[in-house]
DNA sequence: CTGGGTGGGAAATCTG
DNA sequence: ACAGATTTCCCACCCA
């Protein structure tokens, strides 16, 4: 198996293959798809080390590539292979070291292709600073009304997840969607899946190319019997505009965070 | 018309 | 057993 620079040089290529939009609406445009099976062992080997040996699961190599293809036998294969869902993650406290070097300002919606050490610890603490990605600071004037929330009706009211009591990872929480997205968010390498439209203000959008091999990196890591597809991470996504997590903005594949949520999963890694 | 997105109801699953 | 959080299906609607 390749070293893990092999691996992360890998990566970066892959997805560095020359796409790169200047804003944050913009996407990294025809970017090639990800690799998922490698972006996946990455993730798992860092971020998840927690994690319960995983199978050496690789070896699917080179399927998923396609987002849209039909899948049948290949299901299967996911399943086994997939760590069924047991992952060690603490909404609040985490089992991650405090990343200072997370300062984010990736100026460039680039992939880092050499020099992320950021890949070193996609834990799930990220400084609070969140990944600033090309339109925080960018033109995305166009982008400003959609601060449509008048304000959260309170509806589920306090972040419940946030606010976990202070009791050690006794039963470890599963992550749930919106902690995975926004992890992705972080992670440099997804940049081609999913990035940052505006963060300060919590609104990311999806790859048109490839939102489903998020959405297939999603399905994996739950441990899902089944390919897990845009559409159907999409349907959870509209049961957070319910729970009020995240809400749908009117532009194309793009969710913004509640600001509760946002603050949750920013400051997470501050509560340390 | 078609394809890509979006919205949701509803039932099935999983997990704590 | 039960509730929460999806997951899976499926259908309707929109818009370029």
């Amino acid at each position: 198996m390749l070293t893990e620079l092999e691996t992360m040089a890998y990566v970066t290529e892959v997805k560095l293959g020359g796409c790169r939009g200047s804003w944050s609406g913009s996407p990294p445009s025809s970017c090639a798809e990800v690799d998922l099976e490698v972006i996946e062992e990455y993730l798992q080997e860092h971020s998840l080390e927690v994690q319960p040996a995983h199978t050496p699961a690789t070896s699917m190599t080179a399927n998923m590539g396609h987002q849209t293809h039909t899948h049948s036998h290949q299901d299967a294969r996911i399943v086994e292979n997939s760590w069924s869902g047991q992952h060690a993650y603490e909404w609040c406290y985490g089992c991650h070291t405090p990343n200072e070097e997370y300062k984010g300002p990736a100026a460039h919606p680039a992939w880092p292709s050499s020099q992320d050490n950021q890949w070193e610890h996609i834990t799930y603490s990220y400084k609070a600073p969140v990944y600033i990605d090309s339109d925080s600071q960018s033109s995305s004037s166009q982008y400003q009304d959609y601060q449509d929330s008048p304000s959260p009706p309170s509806d589920r009211g306090e972040r419940k997840g946030r606010i976990l009591p202070p009791v050690p990872l006794s039963g470890k929480r599963k992550e749930r969607l919106f902690q995975f997205l926004f992890e992705m968010l972080q992670t440099p390498s997804m940049r081609s899946c999913i990035w940052w439209v505006q963060s300060s203000s919590g609104t990311f959008q999806f790859s048109s190319q490839n939102k489903e091999s998020l959405a297939q990196l999603w399905g994996r890591r739950k441990g899902n019997r089944k390919t897990m597809t845009y559409q159907k991470m999409a349907r959870a996504l509209r049961n957070y505009s319910r729970t009020g997590e995240i809400h749908k903005v009117k532009r194309k594949l793009t969710y913004r965070f509640d600001e509760k949520t946002l603050r949750g999963l920013q400051g997470d890694s501050k509560l340390e």
